[in-house]
Parts: C-alpha cells; sequence; structure tokens
DNA sequence: GTGAAAGCGCTAACAC
DNA sequence: GTGTTAGCGCTTTCAC
C-alpha cells in the first residue's frame, strides 16, 4: 500500500508530528533529524496524500490571489470561467482564491494591487501583467518571502516566477503564415497587418513569427503596410480605413491583436466583402460573429479557459506538496478555428 | 461556511450516521426520513467533502475499469496517457484504474472482457466498444445493475450509457471541407476519399459531413471515388495507388480514417509529391511525420489525451457525489494541426 | 526539539 | 431503522 506518515513515524522512531514538521520543512526540527526524516520518505516513496492534508489543514486555507487586467476586455472572460472551474473543483481542497480585476496595464495600479493581494494573506499569486522593471522587482521580492508567483498570459523575463502559463506568440504568427501560404500560394500577396501595440510583446512577436515564416516558405509577398490599431476598436477601423485606400492593392490581412477586431470588421465591410483573405487571432464573441459572417477567414485561438484553469490547478498543486523552485511552463496550443467551428 | 454532514444531522434530529446513509441511498434508511434529509441537504446547499469522502472510505476504493481495442492501435497512446493523467491525479482520493487492452473489434471478445472487468469489482466502465445489438444489451444490463457505464472515442446508439467522451465526426468532416474550400476554391475539385471501413460509424460521418459541406459551400467539386483501405497501411496504400491510377486527374485526397495514413503517403511519393492537396485525420507519429515533410497539408485531431483523461475524471466525479441518470458528454474539439504545430 | 492527542468530514461496523 | 463510534492521513496545538 501506500506509505503514510505513521510508516514513516515507525520506519524512523521519531513521532508522526516530527515528520509531519519535518517533511514542511518547519523550522522548528532539528536539522539532522529533519535530514534523516526527508531521506527515509524519499527511499520509501512517500507521497503526500491530499485528502487527509485538506481535511487537516483546512482552517489554513491555500489563498491564490489572481490579479487580471479584464475590465473592458472581453477576451479575459474565457480566463475567468476557466478560474471559476478551477475554484469551484478545489475548494474541497482547501483552495481559496481572490480575483482582483483592474482596467489597463498601469504599472502603478499593479504594483498597488499585487501589494493588496500580498497584504491579504495570499499564499501564492497568478498575475496577468506588464514586461516592466518594477514589476520584475516586485516579483523577485514576492520570491524572497516564498511567494510562488505564476505568470499567466504575458510573460515577464527574466524574474523568479514559478511558471508560465500562455501561448506561443511567435508560433501563433508563424501559424498565420502557414495557413495563408496554404490558401493562397498562386497570387502574389499583398498583406497588411494590424496590431494593438506596436510595443506589445505578444503583438511583436506573432508579427516576427508571421513574417520569417512567410519568408522560411518562399512566398510570393510583399507587406505594404503595418498599422497600430491601439487596442480598440475605433482606432483600429480607422487605421485600417486608411491603409485600405492607401493600398489599393492589398488582399490579405493579418490581424495580430485580439482587440480591436470588431473595428477591423467594420473597415473591411466599408472597403470590400470578398477581396481579402482575413486571418485574426483570440476568440470572443464579436470575432466569433465575424467569422460565422464570412469576414474573417481564420481565427487562430489560446485556449483562454484552459489557461486560467491551469494557472489555478498549478499553484494549487505546487502549494500542496511539499517542495520548491521553478516548475515546468504550461504553453497553451494555437488552436485555427474556422466558421464550422462554431456553427 | 460549507455544510457538513454534522450540520444536517444538527438540523434534522438524526444522527450523522443516517444522515450518510440517506444521502447514500443505502436501503437501511426509512422512506420518509430519507426523504426529508434529501430535501434538507438541498435546501442548506450541502456538498459532500471529498477529501473527508475519500479518506474515510478508502479501504473501498472506486474502481474503473477500462476496454480499449488498443493493441496494434497507435492511435490509443494518447489517450491511455490522458487515463494515466488522470489516475494519478485522482489515486489519493480513491480512484483505481483497470485497463484491459484488446485487439480489434470482434463483439465476442469485447464482452468477454466487459464481463471480466464486472467480475473483477469494477464499480464503473469506461468502454471503447462496437456499436453492435449484444453490446447495447449487456450496457443497458450493467446499468440495470447500478454500475455506470461510459463510452469512450465510439458511440453506442440507444443504450443507457451514463455519458460520451468523443469527437463530433460529422464536424470533423465538415471542417475538412471548410478548410478544402478555404484553401482551393479557384479550381475544379477532384476529389479522392480514402475511408478505414465505410462501415466504420466514424469514417462514415466524416464522409457525410465532408461532402455536405461541399455542397452547402456550393464548391466546384466532384468526388471521383471513394475506396476502403481497411484500416491497414497495405491495403490502403494498394487501393489508393490504383485509384490514382485510374483517375489521373485528382488533385486532393481527404482520409477520413486515422490508421493506414502511412500507406497513403507511400501512394502519394509513389505517385507525385506536389500534386495533391491532403488532409487527413488524428494525429500519431506517422501522420504527424509526413506532415512535417510537407506529404500531408492538414491533420484534424481529436484530443485524444483528453478523452482518456475526462472519461476517467468524469467516472471518479459520478462516483464520488451521490447522483445518477445521464450526465452530459464531453465532446472534445477539432483541432486543426499543420506542420508548424510539430517543428 | 519532540511526543501526544485533538479534530477536520465522512463511512462502515457494531450496538440497540 | 437509527445512534454511536472508530478511524482514514494529516496538521497543529499543547505539554514536556
Amino acid at each position: 500500500m501506500t506509505v503514510t506518515l505513521k510508516d514513516l513515524s515507525k520506519a524512523s522512531g521519531v513521532s508522526v508530528g516530527t515528520v509531519s514538521r519535518a517533511l514542511n520543512d518547519k523550522s522548528e526540527v532539528s536539522a539532522e533529524t529533519a535530514k534523516r526524516i526527508r531521506q527515509l520518505a524519499q527511499e520509501l516513496g512517500y507521497v503526500p496524500n491530499r485528502a487527509g492534508r485538506a481535511l487537516s489543514a483546512q482552517k489554513n486555507l491555500n489563498t491564490v490571489g489572481i490579479l487580471l487586467p479584464s475590465i473592458n476586455g472581453p477576451f479575459f472572460e474565457d480566463i475567468k470561467q476557466g478560474i471559476k472551474e478551477a475554484e469551484n473543483e478545489f475548494k474541497d481542497l482547501g483552495l481559496e482564491v481572490i480575483l482582483r480585476e483592474v482596467e489597463g496595464w498601469d504599472v502603478d495600479e499593479h504594483l498597488n494591487t499585487i501589494n493588496e493581494l500580498k497584504d491579504h494573506g495570499c499564499k501564492s499569486l497568478a498575475l496577468c501583467t506588464v514586461d516592466d522593471p518594477r514589476i520584475r522587482e516586485c516579483i523577485n521580492e514576492l520570491d524572497k518571502i516564498n511567494i510562488p508567483v505564476l505568470l499567466i498570459n504575458n510573460n515577464v523575463q527574466n524574474c523568479k516566477n514559478v511558471c508560465f502559463v500562455g501561448p506561443d506568440y511567435r508560433r501563433s504568427g508563424e501559424i498565420a503564415a502557414a495557413l495563408l501560404y496554404k490558401s493562397r500560394s498562386y497570387m502574389p500577396l499583398k498583406i497588411l497587418i494590424v496590431v494593438g501595440l506596436k510595443s506589445h510583446h505578444g503583438h511583436d512577436a506573432r508579427v516576427k513569427g508571421f513574417i520569417s515564416e512567410l519568408e522560411r516558405r518562399k512566398c510570393d509577398f510583399e507587406v505594404v503596410d503595418i498599422v497600430e490599431g491601439m487596442d480598440n476598436d475605433i482606432t483600429t477601423q480607422q487605421v485600417t480605413m486608411e491603409a485600405l485606400r492607401n493600398h489599393k492593392d492589398v488582399n490579405c490581412i493579418y490581424m495580430a491583436s485580439g482587440s480591436g477586431v470588431s473595428g477591423l470588421g467594420a473597415a473591411i465591410i466599408a472597403d470590400s466583402l470578398d477581396k481579402f483573405f482575413v486571418i485574426a487571432c483570440d476568440e470572443i464573441y464579436t470575432t466569433r460573429e465575424l467569422v460565422k459572417s464570412d469576414i474573417i477567414d481564420f481565427v487562430i485561438c489560446q485556449e483562454p479557459r484552459t489557461q486560467g484553469y491551469q494557472a489555478i490547478k498549478l499553484l494549487h498543486e505546487y502549494l500542496s506538496k511539499p517542495r520548491n523552485g521553478r516548475i515546468d511552463d504550461y504553453i497553451v496550443g494555437n488552436i485555427i478555428k474556422l466558421k464550422n467551428h462554431f456553427d
């Protein structure tokens, strides 16, 4: 049968209490017994029993705090859905979830919110935030005081987060290019690229992947323009319409941002319905409608529900087993969808 | 806080033992107290605590038996992987998994194996089996003696299974057609369809969906032939080569079966490398290699790992809560993959 | 620094 | 038919 604390206790000659303390590296255990017991646990293949642990320590909830810039961002709905599912699934195993939503990517507001979550007693954090030096520093501080930080959807380079859960943006761009290549290989491509913000890591990676893949495949293509829609519908519509006026030969549009797609749709409708081959990113309601109406040919999605669910699940597991250090990133798939996926 | 058995006990005036028995509809409780308590539980929103239950009843394992026709079927590797993951995840919550593998779809062998699993004491069953009257009857018998049966990957019509976990085959075919439409809308399509067995439900549904979608989109297409590869590489290669000899104008091949793809690849290589637009189904090693070598343009996959994982998870949950009757089917996605997904 | 014991929610065995 | 109780694996007081 499976080996329990009691077994370890018998085998080592100390009490279960001490074994438990040793394994959860409480400081109140002598260094050598602790080491001895940990070794023994290793040898006998001890695996903590979640049920026992949850039952026992349920006064001491495993609280994970979440920061999402989700206000007025429909994309985050599915992520929130996934979070809710995980919360439901693990609440009788001692999980508690605290969600803080903000609007946009202001560094100060993010820092404040993170501190709020910390002060609220969260044992771990899942953050969707900005790649900024002050944020990086903040995450490293949290690591120092043993609060594991998981980054979700948007990575922060070179910091001590416990892992990243999100998409491979560059590959998303490559796949868009491959799709284009398969679909229109017999005509020269005149491509308009629309991004949210050129400075946005993810959008930038998508564009890079997109262009490099077209080159790798030796496509006959030209990117006639790259315009910024500022992640909102109005600007996106304006810049797209202008670009289409200036470049009458565009036959293909790649939208590298999930926000502003509705504006893009409006611009296309205003210009011409059948002229463009259109690839967009991220499945939100309005995007789905544009696919259904054949305005957009393909959407490349990134499993947002899974991102929310896995972020919570991973942190819960992380705190449930006595371990530490980094764990593997969870990279979601680039899911190609077309009209028939939505009917 | 969450409401426990003790709360129900206090609120109803009977002991926790009786409450527990009432909720798990043991027969040794008077019908009226049982009803009263169940009502109360409903009102107070009682949700059983998995940790408590698992801990208590761990002498009484929740055994799920699985039948897979997986011998010599590489497709099932990922399903088995998913099963293993779920087993690992839920074993400390009282789950035990017994896997029986057979080769092929012989009804008698399947029936025997199912009986073995039953006699072995399985509390629930997950079956990948045939849509056959005797199987149907067998499942209905199991339902009568309160062994919930979940069907995985391949459905059986009109029987009392608790749910189905698998793909929407028809939609898979529609998506293949849509992909084709997007990619080659400017030339008349001369299509060769290769199936495993025309009698196979899933393959048949794929072909029907494929053709109906091409019609719906008013494609300029002709299905020049539908051939049977018998789900093996050698036959598939032979019939494909013959079909290509007989129909020199074929410019597109739809492979509606996941087995025999390697034979299809061989036939294509023998004929001509760049002439065909090829769509296949199901991601197994050899198929992946053919995509990487640009022999196959797209594969439409069906999340086998998720099927295995969810089948076990659903049955485990089903037995963990005191409920019964059907639950929702779990339909996996039709995931379009191309070369760049595998690099 | 360590042992002993209570108690988390639940089920099953044993009384009555 | 129902009440009582032991015990599942674990953490955490409280003694010492």
